[in-house]
DNA sequence: CCACGTCGCGGGCATATACCCGCAACCCAT
DNA sequence: ATGGGTTGCGGGTATATGCCCGCGACGTGG
C-alpha cells in the first residue's frame, strides 16, 4: 500500500519546523521567513530583487512582496539601482537590530534540535535534504 | 559562522518537492497539496472538518477553504452531521477518478526518487522527517 | 427547563508562494 | 538612431496556512 510520499512527509515536518521556529523568534517581532529573508539581504546587500530571489531560489514576485512587508515594517529600505529598471534592497538600522537580536533566539532554537536530536543526525538531516 | 538552520533548509526542500511532485501530479487537474488532501478524505469519508484537520494536523480554517476549492472543482461533496453543526466530507465519483488516475503518477515520482537517491536513502529520510 | 460553557464552522486578516501579463528600461544589430 | 529582443518590476490571480472572532448548535448542572 501506498505510504506517504516524502512530499507530504516534507511538507508536514516543514510547517511543524516553521511553528517552531516562528514561536522562537517572534519576540524581534518577524517570523522565521521573514528572518531568513533578511539574513540572506544582509549577506549580499544591496541586491536587486531579480538577483535575491536567484539566490534563495524564490520567485521574483515573492521576493518582491515579502520584501515589501519589510519595508512597511521599517526593516529595509528600497532603492533604485543605476540601472532605472532595479529596485535594490538594504537592511535598515532596525532590521540589523533585529538579525542582532534575532540571532540569539535562532541560536537556541538550533541547539534545542541539536540536544534532542544530536548534532550529527541534524548534518546528516541537512545533507540530505540538499540533496533533494 | 552560522549556517543554515534546518528550517530554512527545510523549507527550501520542502518547495522543491512540492513543484516536483506537482509537476508529476498535474495532469489530473490538481496540486499536491489537494492530492494529499483527497487521499486523506478518502481513508476515513465521511469525516469532519476538524477531525480532518486534526488527523493531517491542519488548522481547521485551513482545511475549511482547501475543502471548499476541492467543492468547487467537483470532487467532493461537503454535508450535514447528525450533529447540526458539524460539515461532513466525502469524495465524489469525479474525486475518486481523480485518486485512481493520479495514483500512478504519483506512484512515477515517488520511484523517480527512489531511483535516484535509493529507497534506503528515502527510507532513513522519511524517518528522520518524521522524528522532527 | 434554562442559563452557561463547549464545540464546530465560516469569515476576516495576514503572510508565503507561484505563474502570468504588461510596461518601462536596456542593449544590440543593422 | 531605430526597431526588436531581453530584462526587471508591479500587479492580478490563485492556493496554502495560521490565528482570532462571532454565531449557532449541543449538553449539562441547577
Amino acid at each position: 500500500m501506498s505510504l506517504p510520499c516524502i512530499c507530504t512527509t516534507l511538507r508536514s515536518a516543514s510547517r511543524r519546523m516553521i511553528a517552531f521556529y516562528d514561536e522562537a523568534i517572534a519576540p524581534v517581532g518577524v517570523n522565521i521567513a521573514q528572518f531568513s529573508l533578511m539574513r540572506s539581504i544582509a549577506r549580499v546587500e544591496p541586491v536587486t530583487l531579480t538577483a535575491l530571489g536567484r539566490r534563495v531560489e524564490l520567485d521574483r514576485s515573492t521576493i518582491g512582496r515579502n520584501v515589501r512587508v519589510l519595508e512597511k515594517m521599517g526593516l529595509v529600505a528600497l532603492g533604485r539601482g543605476e540601472d532605472q529598471r532595479e529596485a535594490t534592497v538594504t537592511l535598515t538600522d532596525a532590521g540589523r537590530k533585529v538579525l542582532d537580536d534575532g540571532a540569539p533566539l535562532w541560536d537556541g532554537a538550533q541547539k534545542a534540535l541539536d540536544d534532542r536530536l544530536g548534532v550529527e543526525f541534524m548534518r546528516r538531516l541537512h545533507a540530505a535534504l540538499d540533496a533533494l
